[in-house]
DNA sequence: ATCTGTGTACCGTCTGGACGGTATAGTCAT
DNA sequence: ATGACTATACCGTCCAGACGGTACACAGAT
């Protein structure tokens, strides 16, 4: 999956996702993109023809750092039902604002390429798809699903983001609701 | 709460959500409000002396309907225990599209303005810690809160939002976790 | 009744700046 | 001599906000 891209370009998609999260998604623009980059704005295009372009390319990242955090927590769970779903909320738990710029891509899309909108729709269709059929009761998924991207949510608006102990309980809780005997 | 706005107000707020949620908040600009709200551009700047100042109003008409919808749910739930974390649930159901225009001024406030997204944290803060003594265990609560928040996000994007009889399922079971005894 | 003034609610136009994108000439390492 | 840029200049478009003006209702004085 994690094609060896091209350094400069990985440095061009990190600084993309840094303008977002300090100066906000209405400030993501090719000139700051340059300049978090350290590079000129034409250089910048040299990589990405389009600003479209480069939105693709941090929706392309956010996705594929994601199905690699899913891919590695679903081997290390041996344990049949609910395993996809347990890597589901491991993989949305970034609790660091550094790994939460990643998913800053979302932000953008939503902002400059609504149609890039589509794709993402598609991915967490299947995401939903996967989850229902994870061995727990489809509403109980659902619902687990939902808590995760609250967490997320949370955490990437600053919405009063559980932290610390809380946050700690809160995980606990849902990786917990994943097992067959509803004990805390 | 509600004190009686100036009607023109009340239409050009209804205009900015109709343009957010048909256009994508990156097209949210005075002159298309205007356009969808029958005014010329200086009549909407003649009601809101800025652009922000007109996200600003967007906010608060969102939160007067969201606490206006949180008191109902509140006053028709004599049970104690959860009944706070009920309401919530309730309050942040919105399945047609119509009422979900009204959370755009969120995405509107993080897109063209962040520094309002000051005073909705506070918010989300305050509901946060009201939800944490509704007499559940605050992890629970939270878990809960996350998961409304969730499907809330989930609607919003089109982000492969539960519909028809999962969605039933989803909120009996989110209304079932406030209940004491946890059965299903 | 009429004149004069005042406040409200707009309309239409304009300006200045930001931004996406293009073009072009040149640099430097391999 | 090709790839990976830098630097500068420029074009067209979009947009926020400022501004001058208009229409109308109402008030008080005469």
């Amino acid at each position: 999956m994690s094609e060896k891209e091209h350094p400069t370009k990985t440095v061009i998609l990190a600084a993309a996702a840094t303008v977002v999260q300090r100066d906000g998604v209405g400030r993501l623009t090719i000139d700051a993109v340059a300049r978090e980059a350290g590079l000129s704005k034409g250089g910048v295009l040299y990589h990405f023809a389009s600003k479209d372009a480069l939105i693709a390319g941090m929706l392309a990242r956010m996705m594929s750092h994601f199905t690699d955090d899913m891919a590695r927590s679903v081997a290390a769970d041996s344990a049949s039902p609910g395993r996809m779903t347990r890597a589901y909320i491991r993989a949305t738990d970034y609790p660091d604002q550094a790994d939460a710029a990643l998913t800053t891509g979302l932000l953008a899309a939503v902002v400059n390429d609504p149609a890039q909108m589509g794709e993402m729709r598609a991915i967490f269709a299947t995401w939903q798809a996967t989850l229902e059929h994870d061995g727990l009761s489809p509403a109980l998924a659902t619902v687990i699903r939902l808590a995760a991207d609250g967490l997320w949510l949370a955490d990437l608006f600053g919405l009063a983001p559980p932290q610390g102990e809380l946050r700690a309980e809160v995980l606990q809780l849902l990786l917990a609701m994943t097992q067959p005997t509803g004990e805390e």
